[in-house]
DNA sequence: CCGTATCCTGATAGATACTG
DNA sequence: CAGTATCTATCAGGATACGG
């Protein structure tokens, strides 16, 4: 909560602060899905194919096909063409720079999630690839060595859950 | 804590939800809707009255009507009743620990935008109270100092932002 | 098998009208 | 003024069916 005294700066929202102005109503405006939150989320976790986004969010194939063409519309994911031997050429699917730098959001809403909802720890950790050290998304007014990067994050499966999705 | 509501809602709309439990969906569950979210994120701007979150947020009085008791539902915000000298009781409403932990989130979310929608700085500053630094939302793998609490933000209007720019 | 178009259901947002 | 019920438009999600 915002310390009173600022409250008068605050007063007069409407210059800044309107539904649709603001970052946070813009970055929802293009992550008001349900899906292409859970499509970013695979992306994360390695995902890169359409099939497997499906199997993954557990969404259906037309809602998966929406979200991607989304998420592409709005730069958040590329398709890149790859080809498997012996196979025909596919679009495989990966995150830009802005879409890695969605992991924050993605994170703090996880470990929201694990703390206040599962009462706990969830069935994920999130480790620096480097040092094996515990993740976590926070407030800092300093830069705590260089930030990790998405690039650098492992993802362990906590041993008490059954299934990475649950 | 917040759980049994939580679960109740969560098995009403087991039919259509989709991605699993995992945490991320199930706080998206809870925070899918927009005006969710302009209302949360106005109360850590010092929002608490009706009024004043319909006229914010810019949303209707039923949507709000519908968040706050949405939210309310979830423990991320409670009803508090006051009374102005001269005035009837009313209800305000204030975040619960629950939700004030949701501050990440919309920091996050709001750097983000920032970043990738606003090509650069966007409207707001965050600031640690006491030290009067920049406050953000980063991966981390070690405690920096105790972590800043959301109770000890102090957000600052940028100067050259005075628009509802783009 | 990969991906999309179509159609239907269900959920959310706004406008309106109503209560205390 | 502080909310809420209702109605309706719109949009997201799933089932199905269809083309590459």
């Amino acid at each position: 909560m915002v310390a009173i005294e600022f409250e008068d700066r605050l007063r007069d929202r409407s210059k800044w602060s309107i539904g649709g102005a603001c970052s946070m109503s813009k970055a929802l405006d293009l992550l008001s899905t349900k899906t292409a939150f859970l499509v970013i989320r695979e992306c994360f976790y390695g995902t890169s194919r359409f099939e497997d986004f499906v199997e993954c969010t557990q969404a259906s194939a037309p809602a998966v096909s929406r979200a991607l063409r989304q998420l592409e519309a709005t730069g958040i994911v590329i398709r890149v063409p790859y080809q498997e031997p012996g196979k025909r050429v596919q679009d495989e699917y990966r995150l830009t720079e802005a879409g890695k730098d969605l992991f924050p959001v993605l994170l703090s809403l996880v470990q929201w999630g694990d703390k206040h909802l599962q009462g706990g720890r969830g069935p994920l950790s999130f480790v620096d690839a480097d040092s094996g050290r515990p993740l976590r998304v926070d407030l800092i007014t300093e830069i705590a060595d260089p930030p990790t990067r998405p690039e650098n994050i492992e993802i362990r499966l906590n041993a008490q859950s059954r299934r990475r999705s649950s």
